[in-house]
DNA sequence: GTGGTCTAGACCACG
DNA sequence: GTGGTCTAGACCACT
């Protein structure tokens, strides 16, 4: 019952979709530091991908220390994963505040954001 | 000293980077209801931009009611605004959400949220 | 109070509208036969239009028998309206007869169908 | 032996013809959800057209959700059939009012339109 | 002049 | 291989 899935409708690039699907099952602790995680062949049978697109996903997600491989020994989960949150975090507050300054411009009221606050971490 | 412009060295393909263009100048009234819009050649030798660029934007301008064209008469900007507006901001609103229920998931806390809000509007 | 008009947002060519315009009041008795229709120039600066626009329109009306027009003295409404309107029916049921073959391949019950036809001819 | 078919003499676009074309073979199930339809290049070169017209045609229809296509994967045909469906019969519907409407104010009577609505459904 | 369609051919990223 | 973007240049109908 592993979590990988990839969405063959969606415009985003399944290298892409694989690279968020294995970051969130990091962040979230799906995955712990140091688990080993499926090797390129295995997980490409198993979603019906081409073997070169779980590559491409790795590949890059080692370039962000998600992930670290070692040749012939298969991938595992860094240690380091507050790191990745924290960067992951400053990058979502930016994008928050572009967004909200648009959502201003539009003529958003500070009552409206301030309630989608609340309900998010009060309710 | 007309506003457009275009970043060719964007990832983002020219013609979207048009269509935010000219919808931000909509939406900001820098173009009012109704104004003409420069014709697809005329905007294609000021931005040295293939005509077919322009024409691929404009045409899709008009699918979303934010301009209008007609053969012969030329373009001109949409007078439902407001419904473009409003739908915009439905967009924005739920983008936001989307973002900030990560962003808790990442642990952000409420207070550095409503610090930012706090600052985007009062200050 | 001519009920002359002309939608500039639409994708139907002008020269179009202006002769659905113009058929249609022949054909509701608006103008009645051998009554004047205004002149190129008269209606091309009353609609804010080009007059080769108007000259096209009458030209193709003359060319369908619905208006005639004589050097020098302008254009006036045929008199073989009965003509004009049978023509127009039998075009107007051949393409309904096509649009309820398609309604019905999309799955539309006959009850439907009658139930609009019942609508606008007892109401 | 596919049934694509384009008429070069026609004065209705390539590409419009192309939509319809397809847009029949999916309602009526010729082609079933999640087929795969041919590629653009190899439709291109089958018919004897310039790929980007396909291309076209092909965007339509995706931004009409009646097929999805994924760069490097191909192009497949949408699973929300019923909803094209359904949007296509409430056009049509509302188109033979508009016509129904049109006849009845050109001299039709209620008995031949039920004529030929039994005619299309009984026989 | 205007927008709209089409062709030919190039280049890119994705799988 | 696939779809997607862009250019260059032609042709059409409409105003």
């Amino acid at each position: 019952m592993s979590s990988f899935y990839v969405d063959f409708k969606s415009r985003k690039p399944i290298y892409e979709q694989l690279i968020d699907n294995i970051t969130n099952m990091v962040l979230r602790g799906v995955l712990a530091p140091n688990d080993p995680i499926p090797s390129v062949r295995q997980l490409a049978s198993e979603l019906g991908i081409n073997p070169n697109t779980i590559h491409k996903a790795y590949a890059e997600l080692e370039r962000r220390c998600i992930i670290y491989s070692s040749t012939g020994r298969g991938s595992y989960v860094s240690d380091n994963v507050m790191d990745v949150r924290e960067k992951k975090l400053t990058e979502s507050k930016a994008q928050i505040k572009d967004l909200l300054r648009e959502a201003k411009e539009l003529g958003a009221e500070k009552g409206e954001i301030i309630n989608i606050v609340n309900d998010l971490w009060d309710l």
